[in-house]
DNA sequence: GTCTATATTGTGATAGAC
DNA sequence: GTCTATCACAATATAGAC
């Protein structure tokens, strides 16, 4: 997905403007832009801009993936880095999550491995992974969302949500 | 916010539209068109088209309200209801939840009216109803994204988080 | 309440020259 | 690889006549 250098420099391009202002000022025009050329220029290095987002989801879930082995098995603690990630590049977390995702352009194991040390920590069973992923994501959609009333405490919903799924 | 007979012609008409062509086909010209009006017509009757997105979203509320109040306190059955819910109008479901709440617009009470249900299936505790939501709205968007493999057994997943979250 | 007409701004995409 | 020029749309919104 990000072959050739100027591949690379599009997408960071990309992910920087998707970062500062947004998933309504990530076109085409927008992302030349920032590279100081015409969006034209830009079909001669990616097919389209649904290519552009399918680059910067690998990157996204390359980096989460890193981040969640970096943890291990801790449930708390993958809670509160999957949390952090999704805090951190709001607008690119639901670039990755809102949609369907391209796993044929996507690099073989990625999703597996992003989902393997959930999966450990809570031990061993897809389905009760799923669940608890579900939890995360929903806590995170609904944060990002301001769906909480102001008043909630969200750091204690996570402790009982994730003691919820601990092993047994 | 529907207070005018024609006011709720057109949401009625919006309502039709977001469920049988999604979310990019709510636009204000699409939404006149099928009440054989034109466009700039609709503004003598809501501000814009936010005024009218509100008020589905306050529809949908009433309506889920009405619906897990029917259910009662079985935390099964009220998964089983949000699902459905969700699953049978999945274009009101995300602007009923992608964005912040328009808490000022919608009538009193309305919001705490449709978390009751699922407040007193957990036991009371507000922190652990909302991880259950939480739960529950995560398993709902990750399925409609398409973001489940294939193969992943969601009852098991919903049978297993739900069961996490009984009371204790 | 509805109309015509218009303003303004934006989108992704392509052809063909250099 | 980049450019100019352009297409073909679609969006929300407003003014003013009827």
């Amino acid at each position: 997905m990000a072959d050739t250098p100027r591949q690379r420099e599009i997408l960071a391009a990309a992910r920087a403007l998707l970062a500062a202002e947004g998933e309504a000022a990530l076109t085409v025009a927008r992302i030349a832009q920032a590279l100081s050329i015409k969006a034209p220029s830009l079909y001669k290095h990616f097919a389209g801009k649904r290519a552009i987002e399918v680059g910067l989801i690998a990157q996204g879930f390359a980096e989460q993936a890193e981040a969640l082995e970096r943890v291990g098995t801790d449930l708390v603690e993958l809670g509160r880095v999957y949390r952090a990630f999704a805090l951190r590049e709001p607008a690119l977390y639901r670039l990755m999550t809102d949609g369907p995702l391209p796993r044929a352009e996507l690099p073989d194991g990625l999703e597996a491995r992003t989902a393997a040390p959930l999966v450990a920590a809570v031990g061993g069973d897809p389905d009760r992974a799923r669940a608890a992923w579900a939890f995360a994501h929903g806590m995170v959609t609904l944060e990002l969302a301001g769906r909480f009333p102001p008043h909630a405490d969200l750091d204690e919903a996570w402790r009982v949500g994730l003691s919820a799924f601990a092993p047994r």
